[in-house]
DNA sequence: TTTGACTCCGTACCATGGTACGGATGATAT
DNA sequence: ATATCATCCGTACCATGGTACGGAGTCAAA
């Protein structure tokens, strides 16, 4: 394994120096071992970077980011006690997916009304999405 | 209709006046019409930050929620501009569709593993989810 | 061995998305 | 009609998630 110092971390990431030592003093990554000064990352930290940027980008928040990071390697917990917290986030996560798909049927129709009349596609609310029934008559 | 009032209006959609008042600057929703000196809403105006809520917690900010309200909205905009935005839109939203597939995909591992080893459930990484192929052997 | 690039660390500053406060005015219930 | 409550509006402040800066130390190639 080569050593990746934090310049090079942050490149392969996609993100500033700055913004992994930010996320090291949130303890979203460990704080590398040094040897001698300059510390060294490895690919899992370029991941977990990785896997931040796209958590945030579906509206996570880092706290929250923390939890799924960690659902499995906080020690003394169960293993029934991690499945329910695993468990949970799935049920949010089907939530969210779920919106989504509204949002989705929802620009859909829109997609679909931009062929008709420019009545229909000025009458049409995205926002409705969440209040009444969505069929596309396409 | 009936009249409803900021505070109201703030009560049915879940948020605080003062939100409702931010976004009315960040011109999110339309400064009222007002009969006399206090301002009247409607039943939109609810529906319109419940879904400025759900998008926000989707990963979206008041920009792109902004452009999401406004996408047939905007007058002297031809019916193909419009599809192509909303064909953007979408794609985006498959994106995010997908990237919690993973996630929850990730999850239901881990899911699993809870009932294997804890070595099994040690070694999990859910941050693998965008980097290797994920097969559940449950 | 010096020069240039990079690291480390602290502190300051920034944008986004609100939240709180306070005084003036207007509405409503008794 | 007066007490109470909400609205209006401006301004200030706040938390989150970074970004920039500056000085000191370190490493590596010429």
């Amino acid at each position: 394994m080569e050593k990746i110092t934090i310049g090079k971390l942050a490149e392969m990431a996609g993100v500033g120096v700055e913004t992994v030592r930010f996320y090291q003093r949130k303890e979203l990554l460990r704080e590398p071992k040094s040897d001698g000064t300059v510390r060294t990352y490895n690919n899992e930290d370029a991941q977990k970077i990785i896997f931040i940027k796209k958590a945030q980008e579906l509206g996570f928040s880092l706290a929250e980011i923390k939890e799924l990071l960690e659902l499995n390697t906080k020690p003394r917990k169960t293993c029934a006690s991690v499945k329910q917290k695993t468990i949970d986030k799935l049920t949010e996560i089907e939530a969210k997916i779920a919106d989504l798909q509204k949002i989705k049927s929802s620009l859909e129709k829109l997609a679909c009304a931009c062929d008709e009349s420019q009545d229909q596609l000025r009458q049409f609310k995205v926002q409705e999405c969440f209040s009444v029934g969505l069929e596309c008559k396409c």
